[in-house]
DNA sequence: ACCGCTCACGTTAGCGCTAACGTGCCGCTC
DNA sequence: GAGCGGCACGTTAGCGCTAACGTGAGCGGT
């Protein structure tokens, strides 16, 4: 900086400006800085400037798999919000691992982003209280919750599964069952679970409450046709299956027919999220559609206008969710 | 980090060295350090540990986009090797638009980086000199050249294509069309192309060359319908279909049925990738499987080495690939 | 007893920026 | 024409670490 400071004739103070706050000099000095710059191949420093700014412009987004298009679908709203501001991401992903939240929270601590992303709103208590004493603005996606950490652009996943249990219901449905991999690591499946459970509960009192969990498998599509397989054959009664993600649901509606079993006729199933491919299969899938570009884009709103200490009217807003009714349910 | 070493009775150097190279100090020392960050609640400032000793400790990565799992799970395995060793990742994406590699390492240059990743060996010129003047590592990925920047973990995306056309020839197909949508910013998918072209002119060289491109598409699933239908209505002659990519594959395969066409029987439709879904279709479809996860391991293996300071033996890296033959081809 | 070496830790300076305040000039008011 | 305020830019100091070098204790060899 000193060598465009130099070259241009300014100060360094100067040439900082020129740089990150234009407005703030002449448009003659702009521009012979500028061409300051071009000449020395001057590249700045944003770690120096961090340090003595006490501003990053990073943000640290914590996902449970980025191997995932729900949540890279995210990130890259977010981060596509973000970056013409001048924010950089830093992402991080639990792998669906109890704890691994905290332990990356930790780390990322230490490089002091000015803004948090996280998915859900359950957290260990240690995570909670390192987010409250980094005092930074933390937005919540993917859920819901009356009492977020701090801001929360999410839907509700107890609602989103009680709503396709009405749907069912309404369709003539008596005997569901809800198929899935719940473990603590993965909150929103137990939510999806839970929605489903208090469901039936009011709106079939009859009926037992209908669960397959194989919380030691992973999520991708061959687990969705073990799950196929073993519901049906501990509840061969039932008329509708319920998946709390469309990895599961489209690889039951791709496996069925090789089962024997006809969708809807014999069977109807839903899913969760409305990825690409849940309207590309026969028949298509009914699931849950949720504006992932909205919560990504205002989540990040919300962090831009708290990161610039500007006021934020509403801190939690619902994204909402919408069933999407295709012929497998 | 002065209330820490002064709590701990030591130096601020000494506290230093206890967390960034505890061999360096006594454990009796190391404890009392320790005990002390436990209990002042000390998080260090990883921006001045960088201004200070010209390390980031991060690496940058560029793709063309996080929403799609090829790339994501590169960057996964990426991460996964990268985080236990104290670096974090800066992802970017170029969302295959043209230039925006430069602009992204204009930016990422910033913040100085260890390392980059990057997808694909072709630049813009200036990203070639920004990345040399820059002087770190380089690892590029999911690509081959003779003269790479600097690391390359890859394969050569043209002779992956060109052996599924010999694949598809060795089954007795003669009239074969390529359908893609080819521009610019994904590179890889013109290397697939060329390898189809070469291929085809090598092996079958009273044939035409069938191509069908629909350059303002997006990979997404409809394109994949669109080009099965386009490709038809121009070649209705062909027996096998190639995609550059299982997105626009496995679309076909599950539109097929619905528009009367039998595959394998009537035609032959191969992709690019061996996605999840791939292996749950039906048929199941023949396609070019990668071993993501040992690219971005090797990739992340090279980029330490050389970060270190290390001997890096190969800096090139060919992990291959697979004709995964199902049934659709 | 002296030397030289190693080890653990301390001291000094500085990484490359920007916050905060200072300065000088210009134009306006009364 | 004195006074005042705003603007553009400069000066000073310091953000929180670590590289490089310094120091002193302990130990073995001669």
């Amino acid at each position: 900086m000193a060598d465009v400071s130099a070259e241009a004739g300014v100060s360094a103070q100067t040439v900082s400006r020129a740089l990150s706050q234009p407005d703030l000099v002449t448009p003659e000095t702009r521009a012979r800085v500028e061409q300051a710059v071009r000449k020395t191949g001057y590249v700045r420093n944003l770690a120096a400037s961090h340090l003595a700014s006490n501003r990053s412009h990073t943000v640290a987004a914590i996902v449970p798999t980025i191997a995932s298009s729900v949540f890279s679908d995210t990130l890259r709203a977010v981060g596509d919000r973000l970056a013409p501001e001048g924010y950089q991401m830093f992402v991080g992903n639990t792998d669906y691992r109890e704890g691994r939240e905290e332990e990356l929270v930790g780390h990322f601590i230490q490089r002091r982003p000015d803004g948090f992303v996280m998915v859900g709103t359950s957290h260990t208590r240690e995570t909670r209280r390192l987010l409250e004493a980094y005092g930074r603005p933390v937005v919540e996606t993917w859920d819901w919750d009356d009492a977020p950490t701090d801001l929360l652009v999410g839907f509700s996943n107890r609602r989103a599964l009680a709503s396709m249990v009405e749907h069912l219901v309404a369709r003539g449905h008596r005997r569901l069952a809800f198929a899935g991999v719940l473990r603590p690591g993965d909150e929103r499946a137990i939510r999806r679970f839970e929605g489903f459970r208090d469901a039936v509960a009011d709106l079939l009192p009859d009926e037992p409450l209908r669960v397959v969990d194989l919380p030691d498998l992973p999520v991708a599509m061959d687990t969705g046709v073990e799950l196929l397989r073993a519901t049906l054959q501990r509840y061969p009664e039932i008329t509708a299956l319920v998946f709390p993600t469309d990895v599961f649901a489209t690889a039951a509606l791709l496996a069925a027919p090789g089962l024997g079993i006809d969708v809807p006729g014999r069977l109807a199933i839903t899913g969760f999220g409305d990825f690409d491919l849940a309207s590309h299969v026969h028949p298509g899938l009914t699931t849950v559609a949720i504006d992932v570009d909205r919560m990504g884009t205002t989540a990040a709103d919300l962090l831009l206008a708290r990161m610039r200490e500007q006021q934020v009217g509403e801190t939690a807003v619902d994204v909402g969710y919408r069933i999407e009714v295709r012929d497998s349910a």
